[in-house]
Parts: structure tokens; C-alpha cells; sequence
DNA sequence: CTGAAAGCGCTTACAG
DNA sequence: CTGAAAGCGCTTACAG
């Protein structure tokens, strides 16, 4: 070998991660690509080192040697901006870590869907990834499964057959968050219902009845309109029922951009938030803490999930390719309720 | 060679093609990559074998072996979200076009700008891409050089020196806008400043005054309040210009973020827009058309700019590894003024 | 002006 | 459960 080595300007390779846990560079291929063959140990630390080396597989070797899915399609139509932003991110993030191509299209409605989908299977991807509304579609789940292609829903209702999902229990998210409201006093509630195309709208909605029900509040202490997720379907929603007889102290937004716009409506009115009306929302978006006062409202950790995505998609397409039959996987994610200033004791 | 070759999906490679043609792989190479040197005669033969085989090089492949930059390093730091947002689109799709991989790191303040950056360069990024404001922090220029690594940042002030810029003129556009206000006969203005340690701030200012002195308006008929291009600082600035005595008939803010905040509390104080006062921000994020009253803002195609930057930084990373010593890419894109809801004449 | 050799970083296929 | 060998398709560095 007259000839050296040409720079090591790309960072930590497989080998320096194999030398640095003590082992092949063949088992540090399995523990990325997540090959359950692995002992538990060996994993640990191939892991430990891939961290320490900030480590990050070269997309074009792995494409080139032949086995890594390369292309991800991502198909979105969100609504609500920040909620995207979010996800974006960690699609993003995850895309770097595994090297995956994302290849992104936005559709307008479901009739675009199909053509935008179309685009996608045609540019050869391996699978894809579903982030809300899309995913709970029947029309683009029929063309999903038409196409064969590994699928991962994301924020999806319910559990989807053949169809990963990753998802939070909304149902007890928003009874919790009601149940918030009831400690603080509250009584006469508004309800903000979201897009019925999706089931989480009902899932939220439904959490909400629960919980006013198991207080024993009467139905007409509730009113309920519906919106769609956007910042517009809010506004229009709050104003019907803040000019309500006799008014709800509390406004319960099945997302955040909807909430805002009823903060931003109740202003208008000349209303204080929390001493005349409390608002509460879902999702805790960067909107949630940005906007004045607060926003009182549930967490769910989107990053996070379109990250996981990424990988369960990657692993779904494996276990294709290997002809294993077993269901996709379900994954169940933890929320959390955040109290900022949105949200207050009932007015007496 | 126990070991048979593996499927040829891939079409012709570039041994098939030099058989082809007569030559070494090493010659077709050349060819591919557009060497001077090489005969003419025997160019064509090459040539004539490639279009024959109907070969397009594996990228995959060239990346791997050294010339295609694969890493792209996106450090960001952005308080509007909706910006972001935006942004993050045009670079997800870039990277899909390209095939570049996007290592995305995320900082809070110019200290751990520093840590990411490090972060970055470790993972062995070949060049970077810098969104506002990072691109306009001198420590953060001058980390970069000292990296000596290709960077491209996106909607700087003005040119820099070393670094690949692309940019609106921010001062036209802002000058633009105001000449609309002056026309809906609007003579009494706030202006809410961007951050200051974006020059881009001080040239928004800079060409709303020049508009406002060349309409012959007094300093005096002219409020001017620090916002830092967070909805929050919005609500403070539009506090002190909207309880000043005479009110300003039209408020002019440095991003969207700040002219959505001075909408909302108009809205508090019982001001209607744009009756009573008239409001419009900038960037076009699409809060602008989310909001009600919609927002008359200065489009700035902020999904485009990333794509281009990807598309600069290859360029970039490139010319510099053929020592190539011109002065990066400065390039200038075209603004637009969207007119909408949030602006409207003057009230008498 | 052209080519033989070595290697990019990873994986598949095989062996133990 | 783990590893040694061969190879993916191309390029860089060297030699002639």
C-alpha cells in the first residue's frame, strides 16, 4: 500500500465506531440498521459509541453497498403551520441521522393527494410517511395500500391495519385538560371542535364530554361549534360562542391555532384572558408560548414523532423486505398538560 | 470469486460503457467529468458509448468516492416560526433534489451557536448554510472562516465578503410599502423595528424614513419602537405606539410576528383594522393569510431562497475544491408587495 | 493523453 | 450472536 489514506475530513467512520466498542464494523452495520440480532450489551455499547463519535452513516455508501432504503416520501397538507414547522424538524433531523432522502410534496386537498402521491411513488420511493390530516384519509389509506409501499401515519386516530402509527391518546389528554378546568371552577364550557375528517377531533371532543359529564354538568352548560384546525375556522367558532347567553368561562380549542384566534377574538370583545374567559388548547406548538397571554394547553411531542417516524418507517421496510407478515408497528406516545397563563380561576 | 456479482438494477456502469468504447473506466470518467484533457477522437467514442448504453453515473458512487459533496450543514436560530417553517420546506426539497444530506442543529443564543457550529463541523459537513439571524452575527462569520468551510447565508443584510449570500433589497421594499400608506393618505405612521443585530432591521427602517421624508412628512408625525421579531416584542411595541397621543393611523412592523401582535392588541383596545389603523408587517410567512383581517406584507420567497442555497452551496463547495478563488455568489431575488386585508385608507 | 491500483464507507452472503 | 471477505460504482493519486 505505497498509497495513504485520502483525508478523514467526513468524521467518524464505521470503523472508528466499531474499533472504539471493541467490535466488527459488520456489527455496527446491525445496530443501525437495527437488526434485532444483536446481544442487548453489544448493542449498548456500539450505541454508546456511535454517540460519543457523533456518528452519522454516509448515505451514498449505504445506497451504494446496496441495502438502505434511500428515499422517504413525505406527503403533507397541515393546516396549521406551526404544527408542521415542528414536524419539518424532526423529519428533517431524522433524515440526517439516517441518511434517508426525504422527498417532500404538499397537496391542497385529497383530490391532489392522489396526483401528489403518484408523484412520489413514481420517484421511487421506498415508503412513506403520513403526517395529519392525510393520514387518516380513506381515500389516500386505499391508494397507500394499492401502492405496497411501507407507511407510517403519524398523530393518527386509532390504530390503522397495515399501517404503522404513531399516535397520543387524545381522548385522555382532553380529559385531563377538562378535568384542569373543573378545578379551576369552571362551569359553563365552549368547545371548539376540530376538522371532522379526523378522528382525533372526535377522540378530543370526546375526552371533553367525558370528564364535564363525570363532574355532573349539564349538557346545556356546553356548547359546542365546530372548527378545522385553522387560526380562520376559530375565529368564526369563538365568535358564536362568546356572543352566547350566558357566556362560558372557558374555551376549550381542539388545537392551538384555533385557540389563539378565540384569545385573539376575545380581546376584540374587550374581554380579559383568564379573568373573564379562560382558553385552553392542544398540541403546545412554538404559537402556544409565544403569543400573550400563554397558552394553557397539551403537549405532544411532534419532533419527536416525525423523528420515530422516520425510524419505524425504515424498520417497516425492512420487515417488508425480509417478508415478515407481522402487523405494523403501533406506537403510543405520552402527553402532557401544560398550565401557562391562559387559563385561570372561573370569574365569580 | 466464489461470491456472484450482485443484481444490476442499476442499469450500465461505467465498466460496461469503457468496454463499450475501448477505453478504461478511468477515460470515461474523464468524459464524465468534463476533463480538458483528454483526445478528441476519443471523447466521441466515449460519448457515443454512453448514449448508447443509456449510462448516468451513480451518484451515490461519486459522492462516496470524493467528489460530490454530500454534507450540508443548516444551523439556525430563528424566533418566527412561521419563517422557519417556510424555510425548512425549501431545504428538505432541496436535499431531496440534490441528494445532499442536511444536518440540521438547532441553537438558542450566540454562545451556543458556537457549540453547534463545532457540533457541525465535527459531523463533517462540507459547507454551511446560515438562515437569519446567524448569518449576520460577526462571531458566528468569523467561526465560519476559521472552518474555511463553503457557506451560503440566507437573507444577510448585504454581501459578504467569503460567504455566499442570498438576499432581498430590503431597503426598496420597505420603501415600497410605505409609498402604499402614503398613497391610502396615511400621514401620522409607528414603525416597529426588527432586532438589532440584524442589518437587515436598519435597512427596513432606513427605507420606510427615506419614503416618509420623501412624502414631505415631519420626524415628529413618525413613532418608532425596538421590536425584536418575536410576537411578544410586537405586543410591547405596539403598546407604546398605539396609547401615544395623536395615535398613528398606520403601524409598519419589521416581520410578520410583530405586525400580527400589533394587530391583536388593536383588537384589545377596541380598534378596528384597518379602520381605525392600519397595519402591515413583512416576509410573507403564512401567518399573513391565516390571520384576520389578513395581513398586507412584503413577500419574500422564503422557500425559494433555501432551495437556491442549497443549490449555491454545491456550487460553492465545488469551485472551492478546484481552488477556484473568485468571490462567492451574491445573489439578489426579486420582493413583491401582497396587498390585503390589514391596510386600508387613512380614517378622517 | 491514458491506464492500473487503491480506496471511499458501507452491505450482502457466507461461515462459524 | 459475531466476523472476515468481497464488492457496490466511482474517483483520486500516481505512473507512464
Amino acid at each position: 500500500m505505497t498509497q495513504k489514506r485520502r483525508r478523514a475530513i467526513q468524521g467518524a467512520t464505521i470503523r472508528d465506531v466499531a474499533a472504539s466498542a471493541g467490535v466488527s464494523p459488520m456489527t455496527v452495520s446491525r445496530v443501525i440498521n437495527k437488526d434485532p440480532g444483536v446481544r442487548a450489551t453489544t448493542r449498548a455499547q456500539v450505541e454508546a459509541a456511535i454517540k460519543e463519535l457523533r456518528y452519522a452513516p454516509s448515505a451514498a455508501a449505504r445506497s451504494l453497498a446496496g441495502s438502505t432504503p434511500c428515499r422517504v416520501g413525505l406527503l403533507y397538507d397541515n393546516p396549521s403551520t406551526s404544527y408542521l414547522n415542528e414536524f419539518l424538524v424532526g423529519a428533517l433531523d431524522a433524515s440526517s441521522h439516517t441518511g434517508a432522502q426525504v422527498m417532500v410534496e404538499k397537496c391542497i386537498d385529497t383530490e391532489s393527494a392522489d396526483v401528489a402521491l403518484a408523484k412520489l411513488l413514481q420517484a421511487g420511493v421506498d415508503g412513506l410517511i403520513l403526517p395529519p390530516p392525510l393520514c387518516e384519509f380513506a381515500q389516500v389509506h386505499k391508494q397507500v395500500r394499492l401502492s405496497g409501499k411501507p407507511t407510517v401515519a403519524v398523530a393518527a386516530g386509532r390504530p390503522l391495519t397495515g399501517i404503522a402509527t404513531i399516535r397520543i391518546d387524545n381522548e385522555a389528554a382532553a380529559h385531563d385538560m377538562t378535568r384542569h378546568l373543573l378545578q379551576l371552577g369552571h362551569r359553563r364550557f365552549g368547545f371548539i371542535k376540530g376538522h371532522p375528517n379526523q378522528i382525533s377531533s372526535e377522540q378530543r371532543l370526546n375526552g371533553f364530554l367525558a370528564a364535564v359529564k363525570d363532574a355532573g354538568i349539564r349538557r346545556t352548560a356546553v356548547r359546542i361549534e365546530q372548527g378545522y384546525f385553522t387560526y380562520r375556522s376559530g375565529l368564526k367558532a369563538a365568535e358564536k360562542l362568546l356572543s352566547g347567553k350566558p357566556r362560558p368561562t372557558a374555551i376549550f380549542a381542539a388545537n392551538d391555532d384555533m385557540a389563539s384566534a378565540a384569545m385573539s377574538l376575545a380581546h376584540r370583545l374587550g374581554l380579559d384572558v383568564p379573568a373573564d374567559v379562560s382558553i385552553v388548547g392542544f398540541d403546545d406548538t412554538p404559537m402556544a408560548s409565544a403569543i400573550w397571554p400563554s397558552l394553557t394547553t397539551v403537549h405532544q411531542p411532534i419532533a419527536d414523532m416525525a423523528r420515530m417516524a422516520m425510524d419505524l418507517l425504515l424498520e417497516e421496510i425492512r420487515r417488508k423486505r425480509h417478508h415478515d407478515s407481522n402487523q405494523p408497528g403501533q406506537l403510543l406516545q405520552p402527553y402532557r398538560i401544560i398550565i401557562r397563563e391562559s387559563s385561570g380561576p372561573a370569574p365569580v
